[in-house]
DNA sequence: TCTGGAGTGTCAATCAAATA
DNA sequence: TATTTGATTGACACTCCAGA
């Protein structure tokens, strides 16, 4: 079997990290050439460059992305060995990479992350927010370990992929005061022409709330389209338009926003998924992330229907 | 446009450790 | 002990960029 030199990855790793051959080199104490040379050694092994030569700088290439990512947990690990043999207190750590697509809101995000970062042996979070596409792509290849969706990945993907259905949410039609005195007499129909605020297409959402207001025989007027909940939630809040909101989110967004509920959207389900790259999912912090999250967002439902009897009026 | 500095690549030589 | 192998060094060339 051949072996990875480790003294090769270090130092790729380092010049990854520096950004350069000759910062890694000074802080290395080495030459540039000597990096030079055990880098194109790297290279060789792996079959493939992992850094581009754009003039003088060095850009990583996607192999150079993925083994660096590999490198920060290898290397992370080697100091953790070093501390534990050493007799300093040192915990095993794993991070989590998170992709966030920008429909879902902040806060039902964050609520999911909680017990995934409470999760014993937690190391570092890495959440980024992109469009469904982008972070399957990078789920597929390795850059993530798990995406948080509110749409199931498209089946002509072309990825390998698996999405779990972490639970799902009924929709309300928030307003600030001006608005919701005047489109609250006459719900659902008095939404004909009303200014509407909603996720684009590309959001899961979308096409269930559509179909509602084709079953409700009303056509509002689209004030704005957004592919950031929060923005949208800002929008809302400035009485820019009526903003259909997660019920999980209500006392959220009557509090902090001083929004008025104007009524359920009867029918439309927001559902949330955990996607990710194996069937099984084994990495600690996502198995914690799908149980805690399945069992909030089934109280919240259940919670939600007990307040619907009564749904709060002003 | 020229020039100097900075960053990178290549090559030959050297050194040290492992192996026969 | 001689040979092999891998790591390192220094010299030099090339490219790019910023400033004159």
């Amino acid at each position: 079997m051949e072996w990875l030199n480790f003294h090769h990855l270090f130092y790729f790793w380092r010049i990854a990290r520096e950004g350069g051959l000759s910062k890694a080199a000074d802080s290395l104490q080495l030459t540039h050439s000597t990096l030079s040379a055990q880098l194109r050694s790297l290279e060789g092994f792996f079959g493939g460059p992992l850094f581009e030569r754009r003039g003088r700088r060095l850009v990583l290439t996607p192999l150079g992305e993925q083994a660096a990512l590999y490198a920060d947990d290898i290397f992370r690990l080697g100091r953790e060995l070093v501390d534990t043999a050493r007799g300093r207190v040192a915990q095993r750590t794993r991070s989590l990479r998170v992709g966030v697509v920008g429909s879902m809101p902040k806060s039902v995000v964050y609520r999911l992350l909680e017990p995934a970062m409470a999760c014993p042996g937690f190391g570092s979070l890495y959440a980024r927010q992109d469009h469904p596409a982008q972070l399957l792509e990078e789920l597929a290849a390795g850059r993530l370990h798990v995406v948080l969706a509110d749409a199931p990945p498209p089946e002509s993907g072309g990825q390998r992929v698996y999405a779990h259905l972490l639970g799902e949410s009924d929709v309300l039609l928030f307003a600030d005061a001006r608005l919701a005195r005047q489109y609250r007499k006459g719900f659902p129909a008095s939404l004909a022409d009303a200014p509407m605020l909603l996720p684009t297409a590309q959001a899961g959402l979308r096409s269930a709330i559509d179909r509602w207001f084709i079953e409700q025989r009303v056509q509002p007027r689209i004030a704005g389209e957004f592919d950031d909940a929060g923005l949208m939630r800002v929008a809302g809040a400035r009485g820019r338009g009526l903003l259909p909101v997660r019920s999980a989110l209500r006392a959220e967004v009557e509090d902090a926003h001083a929004m008025e509920l104007l009524g359920p959207l009867e029918g439309v389900v927001e559902r949330y998924y955990a996607i990710s790259a194996e069937k099984r999912i084994k990495h600690p912090a996502v198995l914690a992330l799908i149980e805690a999250a399945r069992l909030q967002l089934e109280l919240g439902r259940s919670r939600k229907r007990t307040r619907a009897t009564g749904p709060k009026v002003k």
